[in-house]
RNA sequence: GGAGAGAUGGCUGAGCGGUUGAAAGCACCGGUCUUGAAAACCGGCAACGGGGCAACUCGUUCGUGAGUUCGAAUCUCACUCUCUCCGCCA
């Protein structure tokens, strides 16, 4: 959500913030609106000013038994203009929110101008690609081969896009997330928590999803959505609050199943487990002050990058460009791993920096001195759980058909090696 | 699902339809005292918005939305949420 005041002072920067991310120039028709607003507003507080006045001298009148008539009928014409006047200002205040909380945030001026995502900028990279000395298939035939991954299972049970885990390949999903979020919780600084996987429509639009994006959800009925992804529940933990300075900075992360229609991507990524309904994540998320968002989204970056280090797989970092980023987002780098398989890196996190623009819609501030200022949120995948499987699959897998378990997982795996 | 109770500022908690934006306490901030701290005492302390260069001023807000009234935290209705008891259940 953006702030009117500096759409009201800065329209061509505005517009051409706006114009990167595709979308029209509209400040204009919103500096006009606000005006009838503000204009109406004015009218109707004095003459509410009036009636107040009027209705405190009645009540005196009253008071001492004097006659009060020729007062309160100058209120009651009063009464129709106030009327008017209100439903004037309301009908003007929903035009202004209804465009306002359907522009995506102004990308940062250190993002990338970009159409897609082939103009996304190669930031940095880790590791390099492993050589095999055989041709390395796609995690879905290494899996389907020993019958650990089966998709037409789960069609039965829910159509496509899902897929059913079963015995190692369960535990090894399993083990993967343990040690995530270990690896946040006791080395990262972050805090776990367990959040509902359902959530009202308020929630998902302190995020961004709604009121603009509900095609890529899945309902529950009840007014009750499916979380696409733990940054939703996480962020909005802070939602309608005024945090004390010295709560900041707030570091959480989750472990959740994330469910998404897909609605804009038929045809794509069929084959396999890569694009799902429903996939599990851990997630991080920051709430900072302002002057701390710039760093912390190097540092969430680092954290998630922390893990693929760990399992020692390579990958790169992506800087997105202005048309591939997120709605909520003014910046962002996704995390691509190498997939032998497949031949291609493939995004595996994607960590953002929203600045103020969640907080808006949430309204969340915090106190510094004897002022409310908006916080700054920021979100990341730490990491995809089932991309991560994907790439341990692929990039561990071995002539025979067997994988090996990466070092750091053989604890979590009851110390075997192999799966 | 059945019965009942409730929703007030960061928290606890008062509040006859008319100086109640809201008592009191806690928390917090500033000060006095103290070598320092604590205690005690004094003072300050809601949010959002409009107008104004500013001092300031006006409006809105006591779960949400409608209504009654000259005037609503206080009355009416609907909704939401929370709690207690009973039933059912992971």
């Amino acid at each position: 959500m953006h702030n009117i005041n500096y759409i009201r002072e800065n329209s061509t920067e505005f517009d051409n913030a706006m114009k990167l991310r595709g979308e029209d120039s509209i400040s204009s028709k919103i500096i006009e609106i606000d005006k009838i607003k503000r204009e109406t507003q004015t009218v109707l507080q004095n003459i509410l000013s009036e009636r107040n006045k009027l209705s405190k001298e009645i009540g005196n009148l009253k008071s001492k038994n004097m006659d009060a008539n020729e007062k309160i009928n100058k209120v009651e014409e009063l009464k129709l203009k106030i009327n008017s006047l209100k439903e004037l200002e309301n009908i003007k205040d929903n035009e202004l929110n209804s465009i306002l909380s359907r522009l995506p945030n102004i990308p940062h001026n250190s993002v990338p101008y970009g159409k897609d995502d082939s103009d996304n900028k190669f930031y940095r990279e880790w590791g390099t690609k492993p050589k095999f000395n055989f041709k390395p298939k796609h995690h879905y035939e290494v899996g389907e081969n020993i019958g650990l991954i089966n998709f037409a299972t789960a069609t039965k049970l829910s159509g496509s896009r899902f897929v059913t885990l079963k015995n190692q390949i369960s535990k090894l999903e399993r083990s993967i997330s343990n040690f995530m979020l270990d690896k946040h919780t006791e080395e990262n600084g972050y805090v776990e928590y367990s959040v509902p996987f359902l959530v009202k429509e308020e929630t998902l639009f302190g995020t961004g999803q709604l009121p603009k994006f509900g095609d890529d959800l899945f309902t529950a009925g009840d007014d009750l959505w499916l979380i696409p992804t733990a940054e939703v529940p996480l962020t909005n933990l802070v939602r309608n609050e005024i945090l004390n300075i010295n709560q900041l900075p707030i570091r959480s992360t989750s472990f959740t199943p994330c469910f998404r229609s897909e609605a804009g991507a038929a045809g794509k990524d069929t084959r396999g487990m890569l694009r799902q309904h429903q996939f599990t994540k851990v997630e991080l998320v920051s709430i900072v002050e302002p002057h701390q968002s710039e760093n912390e989204l190097e540092r969430m970056l680092t954290c998630a990058e922390s893990i693929l280090k760990d399992l020692n797989i390579h990958y790169r970092v992506m800087t997105l460009c202005t048309g591939d980023m997120g709605f909520s987002a003014n910046k962002t780098y996704d995390i691509e791993v190498w997939l032998p398989g497949e031949q291609k890196y493939r995004e595996i996190s994607s960590c953002s920096s929203c600045g103020d623009f969640q907080a808006r819609r949430m309204n969340t501030k915090y106190k510094n001195g004897d002022k409310n200022i908006f916080v700054h949120t920021l979100n990341g995948s730490g990491l995809a759980v089932g991309r991560t499987l994907i790439a341990i699959l692929e990039n561990y897998q071995m002539e025979d058909g067997n994988v090996e378990i990466p070092e750091v997982l053989v604890k979590y795996y009851n110390n075997k090696t192999l799966l």
